[in-house]
DNA sequence: GCTTGACCCTATAGTTACTATAGCAATTAA
DNA sequence: TTAATTGCTATAGTAACTATAGGGTCAAGC
């Protein structure tokens, strides 16, 4: 098959198979006669897992790792379980740090309802004075 | 002052203070004669505007026009509000992204404790056929 | 006066994970 | 046959900085 429809059975964008192969992700492929990329079946698993791991989060490089580790398995994968634990910390925390800043908008937005003029704004006089608005908070230095 | 007490001040970066004079943020401020970069509390009141932006996550390019609505405020400051409005309403998107994402993650790491090799590692396999791990997932196609 | 170290300067390139553009070749459909 | 689609390469752009190279300025201590 050639490189537009592996895009379209993996959801990868064309460039972004091209992408891949420039950074080693998978391997060069075969060539047809007019020099178009010819992918087979392995390839087509290949680029899936490389997607589903792009879909859970995981960094090109570690999947770099990954697939590496697939190519040569005897090794122990406690790695892997590791990898995944340590992405689950980053993305609580990313969730945590996200949920604070939300309630620092929302105090943020109940300062002006719109309809003023820049001066008298209670969003920018905030942003301004460094929490006149958004001093409830005790997790952090707004 | 100084662009390094300046960085202190504000918690900025003295790298990233250049590069916010570059990008228009802040004046390009007096020169002593060695050629240093001298700051007045006008501009320490810019740049903590600045980073109290950026630490709610605000990008440089909003608060850009921020400023400019802040240098000229007859206007009227509903689109603030809209702004960030629409900034709360991505913040939640986020959050909820990584919420589902992350009970992906766990559904993968309880596919495998470690101390396999890599064709027997359950998170392998999960990733590798699309969900045998994952499969219970009604709101997407993992 | 001289040196050392902290601080400052500019210009350029690198980071991540792609995306966009230019300019051309091959293939396919009408 | 011609037009549209798909493919190719190489290069540059994106955001928001960060790092590097190679130098200049300044205050303190000997």
């Amino acid at each position: 098959m050639k490189i537009g429809e592996l895009a379209k059975k993996t959801g990868c964008k064309v460039v972004t198979i091209r992408y891949y192969e420039k950074e080693g992700l998978i391997p060069k492929p075969e060539r047809t006669e007019g020099n178009y990329r010819l992918y087979g079946k392995e390839d087509l698993k290949r680029l899936e897992f490389i997607m589903h791991c792009r879909r859970h989060g995981i960094k090109p490089e570690a999947i770099k790792k990954m697939l590496a580790f697939k190519d040569n398995p005897q090794r122990d994968c406690t790695w892997v379980t590791e990898l995944v634990g340590a992405h689950i910390a980053e993305v609580e925390a990313q969730i945590a740090s996200l949920g604070h800043l939300k309630e620092h908008l929302e105090q943020l937005r109940h300062c002006c309802a719109g309809g003023h003029s820049g001066a008298s704004c209670g969003i920018m006089q905030s942003l301004d004075s460094h929490g006149e608005c958004c001093a409830a908070c005790a997790r952090c230095t707004f």
